[in-house]
DNA sequence: AGGCATGTTACAGG
DNA sequence: ACCTGTAACATGCC
C-alpha cells in the first residue's frame, strides 16, 4: 500500500494515538512476516511507553521509553489499525473485528493504555515489524543507505545535480532508486515525471538542468498534495481509521493507460509500458 | 489460466 | 567494492 505519503498518513494518527501510552500486552497471532517475529524479544516491550512516533522513508519507528526503537514496514498491503476494546464504541463492528486476533491477516495485535489497540494486518506478508536499539537505530542496514527525504532541504538542486551526472539510467529508475530519493514509489515517480513532462525513458544524465528544478519542485508537491488528501487507495490502502486516501482522484497519468491527457490543449493519450519490470505510465504528446 | 499488484533484497554477473 | 538486472517472497484479483 505504502509509498512515503501513505506511511506519512499512518505515522501522523500512530503519533496522535498511542505517544505516552503504554503497551500492556502483544498478541502475535502469525510471526511469519517478512522477517519472523522474535517473540521474546517483542515481549519484552511490554510495560514500555511510547515516547515518539518517526518516519523515514517508508518505514515507521516507534520510539520507546526502554531504549528501543519498533521499525514497521507495510510492504505492499501492511495496514495498522487503530480501535478501541470497547465494541459499543464503534458504530458498525467492522473497526472491532479487525482487532480480532482470529481475523485472517491480522499478525500482531498490540494491546495499549486506555483501551487502545493497534492491529497490524497484511495479506500479503511483505511487511515487517523489527526492534532495533535505539541509539542504533540509523545504523542498521534498512536505513543506513537511503538516500535524502524528498521533503527535506537535503534533496535540491545541488544534490540532484552532483548525482544525475555520473549515471546515465532511465530517469524513472533514479528516482525508484531509495539510495538516490528514499520513499518514492511507482505511483508518485510516475505522477511526478508527468508533472514535469519528462520522458519516464529520459537517460539521467541527459535531462536539462532547468528540467531538474522542476521536477524537485513537482516531487515535493505531488507528496505534499498527497499527504493532505489522506494517501492514495487503490486496492489495499488505509488510514488506522479503516478509511480511505482521497489522492487517487488526483492521479494524472497512473492507472490511466487509453484515456486522453489530463493536461488542458494537450490531445495525447496516457500510455502503458514497463521499466525495471514496473508500470509505468507517460502521455504521449507532452512527455516527449 | 496467467498476468499483475503502492516494495525490498539476495544473488549473479559485469 | 560498486553497479545492474532478475528472481523471489505470499496472496488475491481480474
Amino acid at each position: 500500500m505504502p509509498e512515503l505519503p501513505e506511511v506519512e498518513v499512518v505515522k501522523k494518527s500512530l503519533k496522535r494515538t498511542i505517544c505516552n501510552l503504554t503497551i500492556k500486552n502483544i498478541d502475535i497471532p502469525n510471526k511469519f512476516l517478512r522477517y519472523k517475529i522474535d517473540e521474546k524479544f517483542m515481549k519484552k516491550m511490554v510495560k514500555s511507553k511510547v515516547l515518539s512516533v518517526l518516519r523515514r522513508s517508508k518505514y515507521i519507528l516507534i520510539n520507546l521509553n526502554n531504549n528501543y526503537t519498533i521499525m514497521v514496514h507495510l510492504g505492499m498491503t501492511g495496514k495498522i489499525i487503530i480501535t478501541g476494546t470497547n465494541k459499543k464504541n464503534y458504530k458498525t463492528s467492522f473497526y472491532y473485528e479487525l482487532s480480532n486476533s482470529k481475523i485472517a491477516h491480522n499478525h500482531l495485535i498490540m494491546k495499549f493504555s486506555k483501551n487502545i489497540l493497534l492491529t497490524y494486518n497484511d495479506v500479503r506478508k511483505f511487511g515487517f515489524i523489527k526492534i532495533f536499539k535505539t541509539k542504533n537505530l540509523h545504523l542498521n542496514s534498512h536505513l543506513n543507505k537511503l538516500g535524502p527525504e524528498p521533503l527535506s532541504k537535503k534533496f535540491n538542486f545541488n544534490y540532484f545535480k552532483k548525482n544525475v551526472k555520473k549515471r546515465k539510467v532511465y530517469l524513472k529508475d533514479l528516482l525508484m532508486n531509495q539510495k538516490f530519493i528514499a520513499g518514492l514509489g511507482n505511483i508518485y515517480v510516475n505522477e511526478a515525471i508527468f508533472l514535469s513532462k519528462i520522458n519516464p525513458k529520459a537517460r539521467s544524465n541527459e535531462i536539462p538542468l532547468k528540467k531538474i528544478s522542476l521536477l524537485i519542485s513537482n516531487i515535493k508537491k505531488v507528496l505534499k498534495k498527497a499527504i493532505m488528501e489522506g494517501g492514495s487507495s487503490i486496492k489495499d490502502f488505509n488510514n488506522t481509521k479503516g478509511k480511505n486516501g482521497n489522492f487517487q482522484q488526483f492521479f494524472n497519468v497512473y492507472g490511466k493507460q487509453g484515456s486522453t491527457c489530463s493536461r488542458s490543449n494537450c490531445i495525447g493519450t496516457i500510455q502503458r509500458i514497463w521499466i525495471s519490470k514496473r508500470s509505468t505510465f507517460f502521455c504521449d504528446i507532452c512527455q516527449k
